[in-house]
DNA sequence: GTTGAGCGTT
């Protein structure tokens, strides 16, 4: 049953209406509707006069336990970097791992076939003038941008990362991470319902692992887990950068419950 | 046997 919400940018402000869906929940994009740039509500809570969080799940805000009432919803302040982020612009993407015989047209072939292409290089070596096995694209519209970050790819070659060039990564917005460390694994470990797979060779008994949705990879963070009797730690695959976004992460995600659909089983 | 491997001549 679709109803309204009392809805501010202030809470002095005299509230105005948001329309819920039919379930109950609100998205985020009619907030953003009514007030540019937020996306999120809180409401003050009568009995601890505590602002809370209205709890967002898979881009959805869900009505608090005891529906959402007569209480006036806040919406969330736009910060700069919010705002910044609404417009995602293109940048380029560092190609690593190419063959040597990879040319920028194998290259424009390749990623052409996920959107348009606006640039594309291999770097070669200035005196030989072969190639250093790495080279740059950037894409036209950033929806394809992400197409492309999300799956591994094989050009000529079993694997191709990309990612932001260390030039573009900016500080104030750690890319939260898909890839997972995972410690003490053995090496008959297969994984399910993941975009790659890092071992290195000769095993070493430890392994990346890519899953196709950050939060379940976030959600896997820092837990120690029994598969089949053997203990495998995961971990952040960077650790030094984000120990405290994860555990921020981990608190939203609440564990790990998602662990057994997702993760590892034995062959 | 608990953190791979690579970063842009103008």
């Amino acid at each position: 049953m679709s109803e309204c919400i009392r809805g501010t940018k202030d809470e002095n402000d005299k509230p105005i209406e948001i329309p819920s869906e039919d379930d109950g929940t609100v998205l985020p994009s009619t907030i953003t509707a009514q007030f540019l740039g937020a996306c999120g509500l809180s409401s003050r809570s009568p009995v601890s006069q505590c602002m809370r969080g209205i709890w967002l799940v898979e881009g959805i805000l869900h009505a608090p336990e005891a529906g959402w009432g007569n209480l006036v919803y806040v919406t969330d302040a736009s910060s700069p970097v919010k705002a910044k982020r609404a417009v995602q612009k293109t940048s380029d993407l560092i190609v690593l791992g190419l063959p040597w015989k990879t040319t920028e047209q194998d290259l424009r072939e390749y990623f052409s076939t996920f959107g348009e292409v606006l640039m594309v290089q291999v770097k070669t070596d200035l005196k030989t003038g072969h190639s250093e096995g790495f080279g740059f694209v950037r894409f036209t519209e950033y929806e394809t941008q992400v197409k492309v970050m999300s799956w591994r790819h094989m050009i000529d070659a079993p694997r191709c990362d990309r990612k932001l060039p260390n030039s573009k990564q900016s500080p104030d917005e750690p890319l939260r991470s898909r890839k997972v460390f995972v410690g003490r694994c053995t090496e008959d470990m297969t994984y399910g319902e993941v975009a790659d797979v890092f071992i290195p060779r000769p095993f070493r008994a430890f392994a990346f692992v890519t899953f196709a949705d950050d939060q379940v990879a976030q959600s896997l963070c820092g837990e120690d887990l029994i598969i089949k009797g053997i203990s495998v730690h995961t971990a952040n695959d960077e650790p030094k950068h984000n120990s405290n976004r994860q555990k921020e992460v981990e608190e939203l995600t609440g564990g790990n419950s998602d662990f057994s659909k997702y993760m590892v089983s034995m062959l």
